[in-house]
DNA sequence: ACATCCCCTTAGCC
DNA sequence: AGGCTAAGGGGAT
């Protein structure tokens, strides 16, 4: 095992990148942050314009990394686009250089389905349990670490078993899920090749069908954006509704607002609406909008 | 102590 | 068809 080092493009933070909520499972020791990647432990840092690595043998980490942190896009144009209004532009100027992750879909998608109706704390609990359970042991640098679970494991699994993860009613919702990625594997193949809209009608299309369970809009808009490349999606929690109604109130009608403001939830359909207003405003990098806003108002507001 | 509310939503019922 | 409500668990109040 030697340090190596990568290049970072010029707009490019680590740490922002990491902490901005959109993965799971980086574990922050010392100087350096630590993940199992695919089959695989990393550890990085950042020093400088260098991002400095250290990865399990017999792997390409440079490629991975590079993949991983999106270094492919253009966030200096992208940034441009998005630069709508002063309240994205002081999110985007608090957190320069906050890059979006392209994460393994399956493991997106398992994380995201144990993240409704539940706080960060105990998403990142479950996950962790889901990982020593089902997961393979991994030492890397003197410390243990589990892989993600692959799908023909939780597809055997019980759901009491599941359920002893501390996933609740999820459980069903996990297995259910993972049996549909056993059937296709190249599901995800074929949603990447998709339109936006395309994709998403394709998650909630099996959502119907029960097959993908607990993936209801919000979800499949965090694993679109999150690793399948639809960098137009942009999920909304209550965070993001929150501030949505502070500040782009004059994006929509006052009927329309007074509605989800008593609410304090969306309907199926004003979850659409929503989204495909914020779309048409933000255009198409209104994820990587969303994900700064997101930020920006959780640590400040 | 103890109850109650809150939390990065969705499924299922009516 | 669309709106309401329950769902698990732990921490804060």
């Amino acid at each position: 095992m030697q340090v190596s080092r990568i290049k970072a493009p010029a707009l490019f933070n680590l740490s922002h990148s990491l902490e901005c909520g959109q993965v799971f499972r980086w574990r922050k020791i010392g100087e350096f942050w630590y993940r199992v990647l695919g089959t695989g432990a990393v550890k990085l840092r950042q020093v400088g314009i260098y991002l400095e690595f250290e990865g399990s043998e017999g792997i390409d980490w440079h490629g991975i990394i590079g993949h991983y942190f999106r270094f492919d896009d253009d966030l200096k144009s992208i940034v441009r686009t998005i630069s709508r209004d002063k309240f994205v532009s002081d999110a985007i100027s608090a957190y320069r250089g906050l890059r979006l992750l392209r994460q393994d879909p399956w493991e997106c998608m398992l994380s995201y389905i144990c993240a409704t109706n539940t706080n960060i704390p105990q998403i990142e609990r479950t996950i962790d349990n889901l990982c020593r359970k089902f997961g393979r042991r991994i030492r890397f640098d003197g410390k243990e670490f589990y892989t993600f679970p692959r799908a023909e494991t939780l597809a055997k699994a019980s759901i009491s078993s599941i359920r002893e993860c501390k996933a609740g009613y999820r459980a069903e919702f996990i297995k259910a899920t993972a049996e549909s990625i056993v059937e296709d594997a190249s599901i995800f193949d074929q949603i990447r090749s998709c339109t936006y809209e395309e994709a998403r009608e394709e998650l909630l299309k099996f959502q119907q069908q029960k097959v993908f369970k607990g993936i209801g809009p919000k979800v499949a808009d965090c694993v679109l954006l999150f690793s399948l490349d639809k960098l137009e999606a942009l999920p909304i929690d209550v965070w993001i509704l929150r501030i949505i109604v502070r500040e782009y109130a004059n994006l929509f009608n006052k009927e329309f607002l007074d509605k989800i403001k008593t609410r304090g939830s969306l309907t199926f359909k004003d979850y659409s609406t929503v989204s495909k207003t914020m779309r048409g405003y933000f255009g198409g990098y209104a994820g990587y909008a969303q994900e700064y806003i997101y930020n920006y108002a959780r640590n400040l507001l």
